[in-house]
DNA sequence: TTGAAAGCGCTACCAA
DNA sequence: TTGGTAGCGCTTTCAA
């Protein structure tokens, strides 16, 4: 069918009633109001070096109300030389509950202190990629969630002027404060636990979901390590988060000869648990079952599942220590354990 | 421990040769490649319609890299004019599992469509406030979860140059497009399927958690309207996520004299039906109980938990949604269901 | 093939 | 008390 191709002005006449206006400026505001644009910064602004008559004040507020005039943060930072944006790139993977609660109190507290907190999802990019995509925003601090980083990365952002760049990890980034999240420990106090339980054939569950090795794999580490030179075994049992793959991994659990395992954390248990109850292995008698983060559902299946309970800090906590390294860029950088980790002995084990 | 404090000057002399440099920019990259601002943009941006011989390019890449340059996006999208930043203000409560795949899913489609997606934690401010916060940012494209949002927002958000305004919630707002999310339909499904199951007396559990009104209020609606001149009753029943306010209201059970119950979502249903249970309650006999959200986990529970299953739609979707109001702004706004609501029986009604 | 310069919207210095 | 104006870093038109 033969048409007509139109071609629409993207910024229609003025003139036109309906039509959106172009954003308005400064400029238009101090238009409006009779007065420079200067006077418009200092009104808008409030700044107090400068007095402004009450009657001038009143015009730059109506004109500014009536044109629905709103700042231009890009401008205003650009001027300025630097901003209050602190930046959060997307961890690869959904947020766990976990994540989420911590993600949720941490930026309501550097709120509190006047910070702009974003959370950008940049799909796909890695490393240095990453990093350089993350420095064209002129962040003044950015928050890292995962081993995405390295030095190099780190350096690209500080040199574009991030005055703290924070990482949430198994180890420390050369130039970077570290969150240390000890996954290792985690794993170590399951098994270490297990064991006391007199298990000594114990399986760890690593998900087969990609994105979550960063997890799983220091926390098979640990597992490995606790039980080392005491003669027990650690097994890795790939699972994915689904029935059927709990069921497969149950059907075969006589076939594996483990009398204990540790299910990452809390939700892949729960289906562990279930999937060998159905499958007639006893819990904890069979097999002993543990978990991780202390899910406040996993106490709901019975047996009560025990778990490596992970206490985060209060998001308040990590703001200042944020703050603290924006104010003060030249210190060292920090190394913080961010986690703390206990065993819950319930039923399970 | 007495000790000194020591002024450390936040900009050091440049001379200094481990001090960090001040942030490098196209003209620094200029100076040092020998040529001019302009044709570092050139090079830098590949522009199709000049030429820069090859040996000038590759000085420039070199200068580029040595100094670590990194461009401004601040800088460059004031002088374009526009930017493809997609913002959605971080929801008032920590995101569960549902919201958690589907902002994930969302960003990446935005992303492959080469928007920029930028989750923004706005704490504290509400309704024209926070509007007027998004909008200095000039995102090309804003998505709001929730009912922040009036339609005063809305016109101050495009008014300040959001091609499109996009809203979650239960019903639509003047001038954005609205995805319509029916948790009405949610109460509604539940409510018919417990009395389609011989249920006349049911309970509706309202989470006590603050933030949480937005979805509760419209479930408990839905409920009370399915039932609406059968005679069967609805009543609302507060609940807190713990273990002793589940504990508190099983024990009161029997005098409410309820004998079926929608339990909000599919956490709280299994936290109500656990505690029911505990107190002898038999489900489904005594009370049928029906969660929402399908989760997996509920399906671990004994006796299976019945629920509402929602499906979301496919982020690629909606970012095709998103991508064509940004095209055609001046569209009439379109409003979608979001959910699709569908009762799944189990073993618990 | 390259450079000079204007200007995006804003703030802050200096002058009136 | 107010206005003129420079300049933040960038892209792009026009001229050489």
């Amino acid at each position: 069918m033969p048409y007509v191709m139109v071609q629409i002005p993207n910024t229609p006449a003025p003139t036109s009633p309906s039509a959106p206006r172009s954003v308005p400026t400064s400029a238009d505001v101090a238009r409006l109001a009779g007065v420079s644009r200067a006077t418009v910064s200092y009104v808008l602004n409030d700044t107090g070096a400068v007095r402004i008559s009450e009657p001038t004040r009143r015009r730059v507020h109506r004109a500014a109300e009536e044109l629905g005039y709103v700042p231009h943060a890009a401008a205003r930072s650009l001027r300025a030389g630097h901003s209050r944006m602190v930046l959060m790139p997307a961890p690869p993977v959904p947020a766990g509950p976990l994540h989420s609660q911590f993600v949720h109190d941490f930026q309501g507290a550097l709120s509190r202190l006047d910070y702009t907190v974003v959370q950008y999802g940049n799909c796909g990019l890695h490393g240095d990629e990453a990093a350089r995509a993350w420095a064209e925003l002129r962040p003044v601090a950015v928050l890292v969630p995962g081993p995405g980083l390295g030095p190099r990365g780190v350096a690209v952002l500080k040199r574009s002027g991030a005055r703290a760049v924070v990482t949430f990890g198994t180890e420390p980034v050369d130039g970077a404060h570290a969150l240390l999240t000890d996954h290792a420990g985690v794993g170590r106090g399951a098994a270490r636990h297990l064991y006391a339980r007199g298990r000594r054939r114990i399986g760890v569950v690593v998900p087969e979901e990609p994105g979550l090795e960063t997890f799983s794999a220091p926390r098979l580490d640990g597992a490995r390590e606790a039980v080392h030179g005491t003669g027990a075994t650690v097994t890795a049992l790939p699972l994915a988060y689904t029935e059927e793959s709990a069921a497969a991994l149950a059907a075969r659990w006589r076939d594996l000869g483990l009398d204990g395992v540790f299910a990452y954390n809390d939700e892949y248990a729960m289906l562990l648990m279930s999937a060998l109850q159905d499958e007639g292995v006893r819990v904890p008698e069979d097999a002993a079952v543990i978990g991780a983060d202390d899910l406040m559902l996993a106490r709901l299946l019975r047996p009560r599942l025990s778990t490596v309970r992970i206490t985060l800090p209060s998001g308040r906590g990590l703001a200042e220590l944020v703050d603290r390294a924006v104010r003060n860029p030249g210190a060292t950088p920090e190394s913080h354990e961010l986690f703390d980790a206990t065993v819950v002995q319930r039923d399970s084990t």
